[in-house]
DNA sequence: GCGTGCAGGTGACATTGTCAAGTCCGTGTC
DNA sequence: GACACGGACTTGACAATGTCACCTGCACGC
């Protein structure tokens, strides 16, 4: 029974959820597992390893949220946007993932010696997408670093202020209320590109 | 001399800074400030005292910064974008304060009673240049809402992933590239919304 | 039969946030 | 001048945390 680890693993992630990183203790996890203290650390390591466990599960589905919403899109600027979209939506309902993954102190993604491929994959997939885009003529008054910064940013940004409740005026914010303004953003700024590439034609 | 409050208050943003949120420890900020570990507790009445009060010195700062770099401008668009390049130079000078200031887990911006008035201030700042963008004509496919959005989404990710470290290919990047990144993922979405203005005329 | 290594447990240590008392000192007020 | 008072800071204690060193089962190879 090696679920153990996977155990801990998503109590600690609850845990981010809930009450924000500094809730997750390596004997509160352990627990919420209902074993020792030590048990958690056998299986990562140190505190920092569960937090790196939980960016590695986060990246790979982030890439995979991205890559399947990008398959689906018949269009290069369309499939960055769906990407978007989906990246924002995956960010939204994995909040615990999404609050370790881009947190220095916490995860150093580009650690020299073992860095994460799973967030480097999710990068490529970004890159790939962008560079589509761009090549398809979208977004023509800008390098394509450029597009993919601007992308990028917005969709991460859209992404920290829902997570951190930043956009709320007043209490939680509703699911859909959320979904929308996800879709309002992703595909305004979709727009906008779309139409500075008609302008150029 | 009522100057402990400030020297403890500037000791935590320096270990933020440093080290994260997480490395702030009530004992080290008054270790640097060269008092007992009870100090700072008179002083913010407990932890998340001093990540509030830090918060609050920064959204006071965010406020001035976006406000005068708009006074400066010439034209509602302009005012809006150099706002927003001001919003992203001070999240990468102040990554200290950044850090605390936009996660709900450390400070409640919007806590029922006691709400921080300082980001609201901010926030306000925010609405009322975007809504001045917006009735001049910019970004006319967008509602004002939509407009306000995507410009929050765009300078705030474009801040976080700087403040994180997470564009650096490798090791940290200079001062300059990161001001020049700011200017084109800023600037870029001001000229894509100007852009989008013309068209309608 | 026996060693080896993995999964997990026990107990200890320094360190943390917080509580409950102190001490010191400047400022009234009688 | 004596005295009460309140703010600024200290000391000492407490439970909880991350980590270390070491112990217990137990499956496996030979």
């Amino acid at each position: 029974m090696g679920d153990l680890r996977q155990k801990i693993l998503d109590a600690s992630v609850a845990l981010v959820e809930e009450q924000g990183v500094r809730a997750v203790s390596f004997r509160e996890v352990a627990r919420r597992a209902g074993v020792s203290h030590q048990a958690p650390y056998h299986h990562f390591g140190n505190y920092h390893g569960i937090l790196r466990a939980i960016a590695r599960e986060g990246f790979a589905g982030l890439s995979q949220a991205m890559n399947d919403a990008a398959e689906r899109a018949d269009d290069p600027l369309e499939a960055l946007t769906d990407a978007g979209v989906a990246y924002a939506n995956f960010a939204r309902t994995h909040a615990g993932h999404f609050r370790v993954m881009f947190q220095r102190a916490l995860v150093n993604i580009r650690d020299r010696e073992d860095p994460l491929e799973e967030a480097e994959a999710a990068h490529a997939t970004l890159i790939r997408l962008a560079a589509a885009a761009s090549e398809a003529g979208f977004g023509s008054q800008l390098t394509v670093d450029g597009l993919t910064h601007i992308c990028w940013a917005t969709v991460h940004g859209i992404s920290t202020l829902l997570v951190e409740g930043v956009l709320a005026e007043k209490t939680p914010m509703s699911e859909s209320i959320e979904a929308e303004l996800v879709q309002q953003v992703v595909r305004g700024l979709s727009a906008l590109l779309r139409k500075d590439s008609e302008g150029k034609a």
